[in-house]
DNA sequence: TTGAAAGCGCTAACAA
DNA sequence: TTGTTAGCGCTTTCAA
């Protein structure tokens, strides 16, 4: 895991404390007393350190330190898509805190894939970071992560729960959001409303999933589920199946992003009309939303505050110090927004002016 | 830099190779041979080893590796911004490439700011990554860059140039695509041309520019342009004050993304018709850009590509050995192309199929 | 207030 | 084929 010689070829030497102290006049202990600002060094003394320093230009060697058993100072952040709008806002942001606080950022895309996510986990352990955020595909191996925790790297997950283990956790109301999509939808006379999506088992999406159900049972309507729309293909199906229905649906809950784009995009090839033919409200908002003809209707939510929340969170447990090692586990609740545009065919009144992502 | 004390409550000790020796009943320099599949190892004391590993749970220590002069498996990447949806393609493809080769990536999101990347870099090159991936927002600090690459930190440009400096990099034709862009748009009879974006110091968005005021002037055509649209505040004025001229603008090319997608919120708001009333060309293509009514023209560039070679590019300098070491820089240049929907008033039928990002 | 010595876990160099 | 020794640069004793 780590590169065989790295040495160039005119790797110029930086000098080391013995140096610095050699050039000084004074003992090691007292330059790495310097360093660190431990107060019992004389101000003469310290200048003199300091002087060398300078000349030497002198740069402290961060390998020494992990081998002594300090941690690096670095977070993680796992997500499962970084060229998804929203992970990418999440990271963005996590990367600013972090450096902000004096903490590079160790990104890794998983691709969806759990056993990589969990590895990845194991090998930023490894590496002795500070601390891990985590945006979970699915359920982890339980004991694996449980022994990078005792293994000393706090773990704090977003967006979704990490199931079995008692860590910090910050997430958004997805089944409150949906939910509110569909009263809405309902409110406007919808009685036929889709629920069309994918990717059914990830945890956002299946608590939006619940959402839907519980609007649509409240009021004595019969679900209707479609959770195979992932790309244009499979929306322009689902719309020419959904045409043919006797009952076709006259209202559809998206329940993310991607599908709704394709959803959109299908409607518009077969010229269906929104909304008055069929009315839309999709799940995660985004900047061009309020663009498109007609502007869409979405619930949003900040991953700004998500990201934020979560950096706030895994500082603390990275910080913590005494007493507080033990701490119980916090969860984080952040709303999600019913953000009103056109497309559900209301007229354009925002319940709370649009701001996207 | 490194963290005051790591140590929880009851951090499990990973064993050290010595103990895994002493288990196995052999000397500490077996264990390690084992450990980096030297050769030179009796399958059976092999075994053994491997069983004492085994049972202890022994785990590489790789700070240890970094103090005798080793690298680090990372590499890291600064881009001007994590949360641009171009860069956050790059991000990721760069991402899987370096974990498929075994590093980890490190990413700065620097905020343009030139200062914190140089910075950044420095502090990547004492924390001894392998190489680095770099985006720059304007024109770094020549020297202390070149201090970086000596001290043993390869360094890989891409998107922009790394000004005064020899490395490699990889580029986008800017400039190309944005004439033939601006070319498109006079076919089609125009003759009012204007030029809206903004940040035109910015490498890409200067050579958009100069494409242009070459396709223009080739013309003779008067350019007119209008770099400070960057949100849509902006954009609203700008429009407002170009229909009140006398010779208002027929058609716009706009350099960047933002300024396209403020552009068309902003004529979309005040009712004017595209393509009939004005025509506009994008650079940078996007997903919905098909979507949108009416799908937009834009001039697209691959990140995906873009990351590869440069990553490729990066790995090249990482491993290379020997007589290689002073090979001279690679400059590798990618095309930009238009994609023709139908906001410059041409029909709908692509000079290549649509691929966004 | 300062410093000398003893490692942290590993590998390169040498011996056996 | 295997093992021993001597550090890599720093910090933590402990002593002066």
């Amino acid at each position: 895991m780590v590169q065989k010689k790295g040495i160039g070829k005119s790797q110029r030497q930086t000098p080391t404390i013995r140096e610095v102290a050699r050039v000084a006049g004074v003992g090691v202990m007292t330059v790495s007393r310097v360093i660190n600002d431990h107060p019992a060094v004389k101000p003469k003394t310290k200048k003199k350190v300091l002087t060398a320093i300078q000349q030497l230009g002198y740069e402290r060697n961060e390998a020494a330190g992990l081998l002594k058993g300090q941690r690096a100072m670095m977070i993680g952040l796992i997500v499962p898509d970084l060229s998804d709008i929203f992970f990418a806002h999440c990271a963005n942001t996590i990367e600013k805190l972090a450096r902000e606080s004096g903490y590079l950022t160790l990104i890794v895309s998983s691709g969806h894939d759990v056993e990589l996510e969990t590895q990845q986990a194991e090998l930023m352990a490894r590496r002795k970071l500070s601390g891990l955020l985590l945006v979970t595909s699915g359920t982890l191996d339980v004991n694996r992560i449980q022994r990078v925790i005792e293994g000393g790297l706090p773990i704090v997950a977003f967006d979704r729960p990490l199931e079995g283990l008692g860590t910090d956790a910050v997430l958004i109301e997805n089944r409150a959001g949906a939910e509110e999509a569909v009263e809405h939808l309902i409110s406007h006379g919808h009685k036929r409303i889709a629920c069309v999506g994918f990717d059914s088992e990830a945890y956002p999406v299946a608590e939006r999933v619940k959402g839907y159900r519980s609007a649509m049972s409240a009021h004595g309507l019969r679900p209707y589920l479609s959770m195979k729309v992932d790309c244009l293909e499979a929306a322009m199906n689902w719309v020419d199946s959904a045409r043919l229905k006797q009952d076709a649906p006259t209202a559809v809950f998206s329940t993310n992003y991607r599908t709704t784009v394709h959803l959109l995009r299908a409607f518009s090839e077969r010229k269906v009309k929104i909304p008055s033919e069929v009315a839309i409200i999709g799940f995660d908002d985004f900047e061009l939303a309020p663009v498109i003809a007609p502007p869409v209707t979405t619930v949003g939510q900040s991953a700004v505050d998500l990201a934020r929340r979560a950096f706030r969170l895994l500082l603390d447990r990275i910080e913590i110090t005494g007493s507080d090692v033990g701490r119980s586990p916090e969860k984080i609740l952040l709303p999600a927004t019913l953000i009103v545009r056109e497309s559900c065919g209301a007229h354009p009144r925002s319940k709370k002016t649009a701001e996207p992502v």
